[in-house]
DNA sequence: TCCGCCATTCTTGTATACAAGAATTGCCTG
DNA sequence: CAGGCAATTCTTGTATACAAGAATGGCGGA
């Protein structure tokens, strides 16, 4: 799973056990489609999906919708509860900070390779992807800031040039999408990120590996004052205490 | 997925999208079973797995054979090519070391939290998983000290008290199982493996946590001589150059 | 003899059928 | 009126059927 800067947005919900994608299962195609959805906020988390349901919605019979919720279950965004049907997984405030300390880990690793290994040209890439993130601070627009914010993050996975490390970290990052972006709407975060964003790129560019790891670990943890934040985040989108299981 | 010191130790190569499995789908104990076959070495990568072959051998139809490669296959243990049957992943040396140094890190993080967290009882417990290794070391049975290797390893992802970082790192180990036992059958590995251990087991008991991670991470890490010995085990267990693709 | 093309066979992907377990509703009883 | 039991309905899990694409083998030509 080749990274390009060009590289859509879309790309990064896909769920792939596929080899060649070219002309893939209906299954998959599905499981990208749900997945989306999940990540959109459509479904909410403990939310259950109907096999029949949904392949009336696509059209299809229920043999790949079934085999597009088993794809999604491994990955973890759904859970299957035998003879039970498949609900949105409910994640719970604890184990989302566990899943963020984890990303931060992930993500402290690829600062870090990044810091030894990337080329200049690469890190001149990297300056570029955080100098395009200033329009959205100064529109203070958090959803464009999300979008160029992933990028920026996503650049620096690739740059670890560990391309298991990109994956998983992809993997993970793709769990945490609606997490994140609520994180973004919390005033002055977009700012602080922003700002935290620099400080990792200058320790990138300048090769302190060990700065480039702490400082984007300190930028991923929810930690202190943002796990305020995110509850309160959590709260108000999910739109009751239900949704937090 | 709690861990318990009585757990068989064939409940570790499960893979269970399943929430609670009293009553597993067959799927779920196909995807189980297979994965076992693949990490004992009886499918070598590569290798096809024909769904009508494995229908038969177990049993049962294709449905739920299909659904368990399925499984296996989100999971990355084999591959799915679209409309040419599913293939025990290949795994290149150069991803196969950048699958360790993964697991280097979340087993670092795993130990250096177990050092921070882990109760004193805990603690007394850990050590006498890495005693119970003791009689393998002795006897020089490589796979009945896999196996105990193995609890070890588990122990301490579970001591880490995240237990997202417990499955995700539980998940990794899943995949490098194969080429785990393959490295402890270098000679002189099961006694250093040992000797390391019982370091890591002194600083987690003493709460170093900082040496705890730096000493589980070079036990874990494919490193200088290490990799060679790597290199010539999958040579002589693929039986040729084609099994590292 | 070797390469390439076509027909055949086989395997996978999707749809449908059927069975068994779960959820629901209504009724009966305390 | 509430709680529990039972029959019904619905959903999932597995098996089978069918269609479409891939692999294979044989034939013909260069």
């Amino acid at each position: 799973m080749a990274y390009t800067a060009a590289m859509d947005v879309t790309d990064l919900n896909l769920i792939h056990p596929d080899a060649g994608s070219d002309a893939p299962r209906l299954a998959t195609l599905l499981a990208d489609r749900i997945g989306e959805r999940i990540a959109m906020g459509d479904y909410l988390p403990g939310s259950k999906l109907d096999e029949l349901e949904l392949a009336e919605q696509f059209g299809v019979s229920r043999t790949p919708v079934r085999e597009a919720l088993i794809q999604l279950g491994t990955a973890g965004v759904v859970t299957l509860r035998p003879r039970r049907g498949a609900v949105v997984t409910e994640v719970s405030p604890q184990r989302l900070m566990e899943m963020f300390d984890v990303m931060a880990e992930l993500e402290s690793m690829c600062a870090r390779l990044a810091a030894r290994r990337s080329s200049a040209e690469e890190r001149e890439a990297l300056r570029a992807q955080h100098d395009a993130c200033v329009e959205a601070v100064e529109s203070n627009d958090p959803d464009d800031y999300y979008l160029r914010n992933e990028r920026f993050h996503h650049a620096i996975y690739h740059l670890s040039h560990n391309d298991f490390l990109e994956e998983q970290a992809l993997a993970l990052s793709r769990r945490l999408r609606p997490y994140r972006r609520l994180q973004l709407r919390v005033r002055a975060r977009v700012t602080s990120s922003f700002a935290e964003h620099l400080d990792v790129v200058e320790a990138i560019c300048t090769g302190a590996e060990d700065l480039a790891a702490e400082r984007i670990r300190a930028h991923v943890t929810v930690q202190g004052a943002r796990f305020a934040d995110l509850l309160a985040s959590l709260a108000r989108a999910g739109q009751g205490p239900a949704a937090l299981g």
